[in-house]
RNA sequence: GGCCGAGUAGUUCAGUUGGUUAGAACGCCAGCCUGUCACGCUGGAGGUCGAGGGUUCGAGCCCCUUCUCGGUCGCCA
């Protein structure tokens, strides 16, 4: 008798009719035609293969066994009577001479249907993953996964980076996202936190000497989950360059990423190299949004001057901005959609009128926009069968909102917006700092490792008074794709002095550094390397080439939104024994 | 934490103005069927309508409370 299998059950073809093999697999299907004849759908990672049963012996062996059993079945392949030209396997079929049950499944009743598990719903899914995965739709984004990963890891070996893995126990970072802690046994009373990005060890690996490090990065982030952010835990590709420029970083970059993408994309054009650079500043003028969709070709314009005095009360004394939709097909009820779904997403109203075929304004707030015809005319350059969405508020509430208007009203129209297709940018010369909504005082921005753009020297004009702190920027970098934020990263501030000059514009000085990073201030004193790097979120990566909306989609096993994995039952409770030893006493909860 | 949506058979859903025994499809069970491949045909089983309370002669439907899931905003250096 034959120890293994032969051949894969996605291997057949009609060159081995009349081989002996022996394959395994899942019981997906069973056509019962008569009493002894049934045809059996054999399912393993590779593909299914048809076993035809001919005998009452071979009818006895799956009598009574449910669907997604496992078996083995010994036989002959032969080429088939009616062919489905459909399957990779379709000419042939096994005809077995021995079945053997391997793993009984001792459910006659599933919780979804294995091949339509997506429309299944997601907590039943989540708990029985493991079915949901035999769902080759469903697999085979874990597998572009895997692809995707590897492909990565080959490129950034090519160029001469070094995978070096960072401490997962390691110590709470004083700012940024909630810290997951972990609580030291030997040390009663302290806690380790689990990453929320090997930043700090990154940059410590520069100040060692070495010169190009990545790593597909575990990182852990107790906050809210989103539909494009998984909860708890995600991985990055991690990477840091010594001396090296925001331009050394984006090389690489633009020549790892666009070919994966290529490769292994639902669309198979992506932006070659160099990808746009864009402003901060300018994204959010011209795009309403720090990570725009390029894919779109509709442009946010002012019009806070033309608008002025026009007695629309919701735009007096605001700014507004407008956008342009040239031979725009909407009718008036998608019109409508679009703007309901921009004040739910925003908060925000968005305004509209249309140029008619008589070139006359019409429609929405005509009433108010049809006396500034001619100005609006020469602003926008308004042509018969122009839509303008328009917005209104504060700068930035102005700005936001026509970023979501863009974005809505690029779905609405096909013909503005090329979907299949990836589009990078980077967003560059991000402010460094900025008035706290709160404190009402200066504050970071982002992330005080950045290196102010210029400078110490951009400080010191700062504290002389002869620019705004707020004009100042840092040479931190996003890239977008599409829409989707893949990445943040920057040039770091690798020097002490600059470091504490940088802390003091926040009412925080050398004390503050040390106390916060003492490792990386330390390290720094010892000299350190000019360095650069960036970390694209590697599930987010995946998703895009997966075309998939939710992030759960191209997880092995994801957890719901809540941060509950409901096959695994965590987090659970522990037994007072572990608490005990842990010196953790819970109290305030309700069992 | 705020807002929006959803919760009815194992699964996906329908359920009219509050009115008889809550339906369909798929799945499951039984029978029939020798070329199916979303097999087909006949029959059958299967329901705490998320939970609790209220209004009513009568609630899947209306009201209140609550739970769960999803989306979104806050949050994510």
């Amino acid at each position: 008798m034959m120890q293994s299998r032969t051949h894969t059950c996605g291997e057949l073809r009609l060159a081995d009719a009349g081989k002996q093999v022996k394959i395994v697999g899942w019981m997906e299907n069973v056509r019962e035609v008569g009493s002894n004849f049934a045809f059996v759908v054999l399912r393993d990672f590779y593909g299914t293969t048809q076993v035809v049963i001919e005998s009452e012996e071979m009818m006895a062996a799956i009598h009574g066994l449910n669907k997604e059993s496992t078996i083995s079945v010994e036989g002959v392949v032969r080429e088939r009577s009616s062919k489905n030209p459909k399957l990779p396997t379709g000419e042939i079929e096994v005809v077995p001479t021995a079945i053997e049950v391997l793993g009984r499944c001792r459910h006659n009743s599933l919780p979804f249907e294995i091949n339509r598990s997506r429309e299944a719903d997601e907590t039943a899914r989540l708990k029985y993953r493991y079915l949901d995965l035999r769902n080759p739709a469903v697999k085979n984004n874990i597998i572009l996964r895997c692809n995707v990963v590897s492909a990565l890891r080959q490129a950034m070996s090519e160029h001469g980076f070094l995978e070096i893995t960072t401490p997962i126990l390691t110590a709470s970072s004083p700012e940024g996202a909630r810290d997951y802690l972990v609580p030291a046994r030997k040390h009663p009373g302290k806690f380790y936190a689990l990453p929320q990005a090997p930043q700090q060890f990154k940059q410590l690996l520069m100040t060692s000497g070495f010169d190009r490090y990545f790593q597909i990065a575990p990182c852990f982030r107790d906050e809210d989950a989103r539909g494009d952010r998984s909860p708890g835990e995600f991985y990055q590709l991690d990477m840091e360059m010594a001396f090296a420029t925001q331009d050394d970083v984006f090389a690489v970059l633009e020549d790892v990423l666009p070919p994966i993408f290529a490769k292994y994309g639902t669309y198979n054009i992506a932006s070659s190299a160099p990808f746009r650079r864009i402003s901060f500043n300018e994204a959010m003028e011209v795009y309403g949004s720090d990570k725009p969709d390029l894919r779109i070709d509709l442009t946010v314009q002012d019009i806070s001057a033309e608008v002025d005095g026009c007695g629309f009360e919701p735009f007096a004394g605001q700014t507004v901005k407008a956008i342009v939709v040239s031979d725009c097909k909407l009718a008036r009820k998608a019109i409508d959609k679009v703007c309901a779904d921009v004040e739910i997403q925003s908060g925000n109203k968005a305004y509209w009128f249309k140029v008619d075929e008589q070139g006359e304004i019409a429609g929405g707030i005509a009433k108010f926009m049809a006396p500034l015809k001619d100005v609006l005319t020469a602003k926008l350059g308004l042509t018969p069968g122009c839509f303008v969405g328009v917005t209104a508020g504060k700068k930035l509430a102005a700005q936001k909102t026509a970023g979501v208007l863009r974005s809505k009203l690029g779905a609405a129209c096909p013909e503005h917006m090329d979907t299949d297709r990836y589009e990078f940018c980077w967003i560059v010369d991000f402010p460094m700092y900025e008035i706290g909504e709160e404190s009402g005082e200066l504050e970071f921005c982002h992330n005080p490792f950045s290196m102010p753009s210029g400078g110490m020297e951009t400080l010191l004009k700062a504290e002389r008074g002869e620019i705004d702190p707020l004009e100042i920027t840092a040479d931190q970098y996003d890239l977008v794709c599409n829409g989707v934020e893949l990445s943040s990263g920057a040039v770091r501030n690798h020097d002490p002095d600059i470091m504490i000059k940088a802390f003091e514009m926040v009412r925080l000085g050398e004390e503050d550094v040390k106390a916060k990073f003492p490792a990386m201030y330390n390290a720094f004193t010892y000299g350190a390397p000019p360095h650069a790097g960036i970390a694209p979120g590697v599930d987010r990566m995946v998703m895009l080439l997966a075309g998939e909306a939710s992030i759960r989609e191209i997880i092995p096993f994801p957890m719901n939104k809540n941060a509950q994995d409901v096959m695994m039952d965590a987090p659970s409770q522990v037994t007072q024994a572990q608490l005990d030893e842990l010196h953790i006493a819970i109290v305030g909860v309700e069992e």
